[in-house]
DNA sequence: ATTAAGATGCGCT
DNA sequence: GCGCATCTTAATA
């Protein structure tokens, strides 16, 4: 069952990131649908400094972040990786939830661990820079709930340390014991 | 116009 | 564990 936007609206970041644990992304392109379980993600939020868009910084690239929740934010790291996020909250507060690793469940090669990271599970899935402001509840890329029991580990975020204290948020969120997490 | 740095991943030691 | 590839954005002038 397809989330629908009220899902993403929510004014707590963390909150969602958690609840998209265990939920199916799916992304349509040219008509082969590639799906995966979300088992890692992290929540960002314009209240801290990790965030691009901290305290309300609206740039070309944010831009996204400003928008209603409910869309694909999608941007290039280091000039080689795209970093596929979710948008949550009413358009004018930016935040959102960095996926960070799925579980292969359908039309993505199996044989290597392909989605173990941020940057490398959105070659897996084909999810591209034209992806972004993608909206969420279309049918080029949503997230379904399938009824998934998991359990959920808080630890802190990856490759923020420069964001100081707000580094130490724990505010990523994995699914426990499940091996497609990134280390 | 110029430059520094980044929500990473890979290869090598 | 460490350094590099590679390029867009943003801060500075």
């Amino acid at each position: 069952m397809k989330l629908n936007k009220s899902f993403y609206l929510s004014d707590n970041v963390v909150e969602v990131a958690q609840a998209l644990i265990g939920k199916q992304l799916c992304v349509s392109i040219d008509g082969i649908i590639k799906s995966g379980v979300i088992v890692e993600t992290e929540a960002y939020s314009y209240k801290e400094k990790a965030c691009h868009a901290y305290n309300y910084k609206n740039t070309k690239r944010t831009s996204t972040l400003f928008e209603k929740g409910g869309i694909a934010y999608v941007y290039l790291c280091y000039g080689i990786h795209s970093l596929f996020n979710i948008v949550t909250n009413e358009k004018g507060f930016p935040e959102g939830v960095l996926i960070r690793a799925v579980e292969p469940t359908g039309g993505i090669e199996l044989k290597k661990k392909i989605t173990s990271g941020p940057g490398k599970l959105t070659k897996a899935l084909g999810i591209t820079l034209k992806h972004d402001k993608v909206d969420l509840t279309g049918d080029q890329i949503w997230v379904e709930e399938i009824g998934h029991q998991t359990v959920i580990e808080a630890s802190k975020r990856i490759g923020v340390d420069y964001a100081g204290e707000d580094a130490e948020l724990l505010w990523r969120f994995t699914s426990k014991n499940n091996q497609w997490i990134s280390k």
